[in-house]
DNA sequence: TCCTTATGGTTGCGATTGCAACTAGTTGTG
DNA sequence: CACAACTAGTTGCAATCGCAACCATAAGGA
């Protein structure tokens, strides 16, 4: 086939990877804008509450298998949480080692209203597509995020 | 319609910036072994390189444009491929403020060794998906990166 | 020309990250 | 029971990042 191509250089705006992080990188500097007028909370934060609202009593390690994050970002986040009394860590009776995350009170209200922000920027990314599109979109992203 | 799902949690699995954070997650981190294995290269430094290679004589702001990178990154990064010659930055006649950057002979090897493994990233992702879906994602993340 | 404003790029610094080493609790095996 | 191997979570530290302040050159008036 085209044995050139691989000597010429890459063309961004048609590189997948290129595409995603540019994509990735502007939603979260979004949404982190949204987290930051939350008690000043950061992308990380958002990213423990978001966890723990969808599956209440997960663990740490839970969300490190969920999430981007490492287990170092998710233990500070998850202890600065518990300091500001959004999320509390019950210990395992059986499993001295495990404590699982539930949201306060308080942090489910600062949860939903975080929510309420983050899906106004899923909104914004929307808008560009039609439903159709929209559905499109998510299976093949699901089917990427199984496939890798 | 359906007020209700205001206060339901967000289901993460579905929803956009999640998808987006977790994918480019992935493959920045791949991208980032790749630039390692060439003279311990970042992240930024690759982006640079792919940046002036993609079209050569661009100044640090346009590369700042097009990335999604801060001046301080890139000038930073400018500087030590500079610092490696794998790029040289000619000063403009016209406008003392401008550096147009190119690839050095060493710098366009390098560049094609690393584009090889990221189109290898690549690779990978569209393995997952058929011709039609990748056509069919790449016009979806295009039209969202006109739209925002 | 002089002064104000704008632009390209650099630098300093606090905050965040990534990684690896480490602690503590648990499980399996002899 | 003792000891090796494993898992959950914490911590230290160097590297990176994001942002704002800053420097130098250029452009646009009065």
């Amino acid at each position: 086939m085209d044995v050139k191509r691989s000597v010429e250089p890459i063309e961004l705006n048609a590189f997948l990877p290129y595409q995603f992080s540019l994509l990735a990188d502007r939603i979260s500097r979004q949404t982190a804008a949204v987290a930051k007028q939350h008690n000043g909370l950061n992308l990380s934060h958002w990213r423990v509450l978001a966890a723990i609202a969808e599956a209440p009593g997960r663990t740490a390690n839970d969300v490190v298998a969920i999430t981007p994050m490492d287990k170092g970002i998710v233990s500070r986040a998850v202890k600065s949480l518990i300091d500001m009394k959004l999320i509390v860590r019950k210990a395992s009776k059986d499993d001295g080692r495990i404590g699982r995350l539930f949201l306060t009170a308080k942090g489910t209200r600062v949860y939903h209203s975080m929510a309420k922000g983050v899906r106004a920027v899923e909104g914004v990314l929307k808008a560009a597509l039609s439903r159709n599109e929209q559905k499109a979109l998510s299976a093949l992203l699901s089917k990427l995020m199984e496939a890798t």
